[in-house]
DNA sequence: CGGTTACGTATCCATCTGGTTACATCTGTA
DNA sequence: TACAGATGTAACCAGATGGATACGTAACCG
C-alpha cells in the first residue's frame, strides 16, 4: 500500500502507468514518451516493479515491461472507506445500498 | 491529482487523514497520535489542506480539522481505468455491467 | 570473434523532504 | 495589561529523491 502510493506519487511514473495501461512497452517506448534519459525510466521502473505494479519479460534483446493493476486494489479498498463522504448527494439509503452492491461485486 | 497523490503518500499524512475520518480533531490531538512534534504536524497539515484534504475552523484557541473527502474523487476517477483489470474473475460482459452501474451511480 | 543494441547499475550531485528547535501570533484569563 | 495555551512559521539539517553521465552485461548480427 504504501509503496504503491509511493510509486504513484510522482507524475513521471504515473506517465508510464498510464501508458502500460494501453499497451505493453519496452524501456525504449517508455522513455521516448517521457522527458528523461533511460537510465531514469530504468530506476522508475525498479521502482513500479517493486511496488508490484509491472512485470518484465524478456523478448530478445528487450524488455517489454506490462501493468499489473492487482496493487491498485489496495487503494481502492482504501479509498473505500470515504467514498460515502463524497456521494453525499446521495441520501444515506442509497449510500449503503452502493457500498453493498460493491462488496457484493468484490467478493463474486 | 498530484497533490492529493503527494499529500497521501506521506504515512503520518495517511494516519491523520484516517483518524479524521473517524471523527474531526485539533492539532494537539493529530499530534498525540503521532511520534513527531507539533510543528511538524501543523506542516503536514498545511500540505493536506492545500491539497483540499481537511479543512479548519476556529474553535477558541483551537483550530479543529476536518476531513475534505472530495479530492479523494479524483483519485477514485483515475482508478477507474484500471478496475477492470484486478476484476478479471468477472468475464467481459460482467465487467461491461458493472463499469455502467459504477457510472450510473456516480451521476445520479 | 567484434560490434551494435537495449537494458540495468553505479556514482555523482542539486534539490526536496521531513524532522527538530526557536520564535511569532492569536485567544482566553487573571 | 500580563500571562498561559494552542498553533503556525522560520531556520536549520540529515537523509531521500530524481536527474545526468559513465560503465557493465546480455542478446543479436556481421
Amino acid at each position: 500500500m504504501d509503496a504503491v502510493l509511493h510509486a504513484l506519487a510522482d507524475p513521471s511514473r504515473r506517465t508510464m502507468v498510464e501508458a502500460l495501461g494501453q499497451a505493453d512497452a519496452t524501456v525504449g517506448e517508455l522513455a521516448a514518451l517521457l522527458p528523461i534519459a533511460r537510465p531514469g525510466v530504468s530506476r522508475h521502473l525498479r521502482v513500479l516493479r517493486e511496488a508490484g505494479l509491472v512485470e518484465a519479460r524478456q523478448a530478445g534483446q528487450q524488455r517489454v515491461y506490462r501493468l499489473r493493476a492487482e496493487p491498485l486494489a489496495e487503494i481502492d479498498e482504501w479509498l473505500s472507506h470515504y467514498r460515502a463522504r463524497w456521494e453525499q448527494r446521495m441520501d444515506a439509503l442509497h449510500t449503503e445500498i452502493a457500498r453493498s452492491k460493491r462488496q457484493r461485486r468484490k467478493t463474486q
